[in-house]
DNA sequence: CGGTAAATTCCAAGTCTTGCATGATTATCA
DNA sequence: TGATAATCATGCAAGACTTGGAATTTACCG
């Protein structure tokens, strides 16, 4: 699928939930324990989801990466690995585009308001969608799973897209 | 962006909310408010949009339209005008490919769960979301909206995945 | 250390998005 | 009502992102 269009979006970072050695640690145990390898690529994008502390765009990954840096189509391909283990989520922005976001530790799941105007995300903590899981279930879904996500014009954009100005974006932030 | 890999999925049909007529009307006179042009592919768009009463992807639009056939570019820069006026809600698949839904008359915010296996969408009533955007409006968000897509495996689907047996879909259900 | 199988890479195709020039629609005026 | 001008919409081409396949490289097990 072509996920979506791109532009780059910045991206606000988050508080720090879980120590970086640990969750490294859990995160190989837990790519062992699906029977899949640990391979350079996968340490090293790992490595650069931990370091952002929130969700990120593939190519902010593959920058991070560094010198360990591998083929984009690697970090695709692994990044959708992740997600089938559930190490990983997505978010959807507004124009379609994906940002990972790690979820190690006993992370609760938790959501993101992603503004329209800039990209930056910030959590929203909100939980009343297990029920309709459960009620999907009864119905007779199996592998229920869900995708939620907010737009709207955060406080910082909001006199710049009042006015018709664009937001233009420093270009340290992006990618 | 690009918005998604496209798979084409097949898509039920769900009830007739509003008679065709008026609602072909309704989508004119909302065009014409916000200052739009009425053309003849919008109007085709939207009239594959009302045959269908339901989910259809930008492909089976452009199918639809026959004779009126225009460019596929033409197809998402109407369904994005079209969305912005809130004439159309999108729907998004597991795969992130969309599916463009006419929401004219009376028509009640609705969610959908889609199958991963068929593709299917169904409707899921639902709505206690209202709460959290107002809360995000206090918060200083503003044009706040929101996404919300259930995933899971219908039931028609369960025996066929369970034995590793690929779902191959009717091609007259596709696109 | 060698063998097996998975993972990565490169190449290619497919889909969606954006820029620019052309064509169509709407409003204005006679 | 009919013609003209302004502006929006469309079509085409180029560009970007994502996915699939085949061959090579790498990780893991004995």
């Amino acid at each position: 699928m072509i996920a979506a269009t791109q532009s780059n979006h910045p991206l606000a970072t988050v508080s720090d939930p879980v120590p970086a050695v640990s969750a490294m640690n859990e995160a190989r145990a837990r790519i062992r324990l699906a029977g899949l390898r640990i391979t350079k690529p996968r340490l090293a994008i790992i490595d650069a989801l931990l370091r952002r502390h929130g969700p990120s765009s593939t190519e902010h990954i593959h920058q991070e990466m560094g010198a360990r840096r591998c083929d984009m189509v690697t970090v695709y391909r692994c990044l959708a690995a992740f997600e089938q283990l559930g190490m990983v989520r997505r978010s959807y922005l507004h124009n379609g585009t994906c940002l990972y976001e790690l979820t190690l530790g006993a992370a609760a799941r938790h959501y993101h308001i992603v503004c329209k105007a800039c990209g930056s995300p910030e959590r929203v903590d909100y939980l009343p969608v297990k029920g309709i899981e459960q009620l999907l279930q009864d119905r007779g879904y199996t592998e229920v799973s869900h995708v939620v996500e907010f737009f709207g014009i955060c406080p910082k954009c909001q006199p710049a897209t009042a006015r018709g100005v664009s937001v233009t974006v420093p270009a340290d932030l992006r990618a």
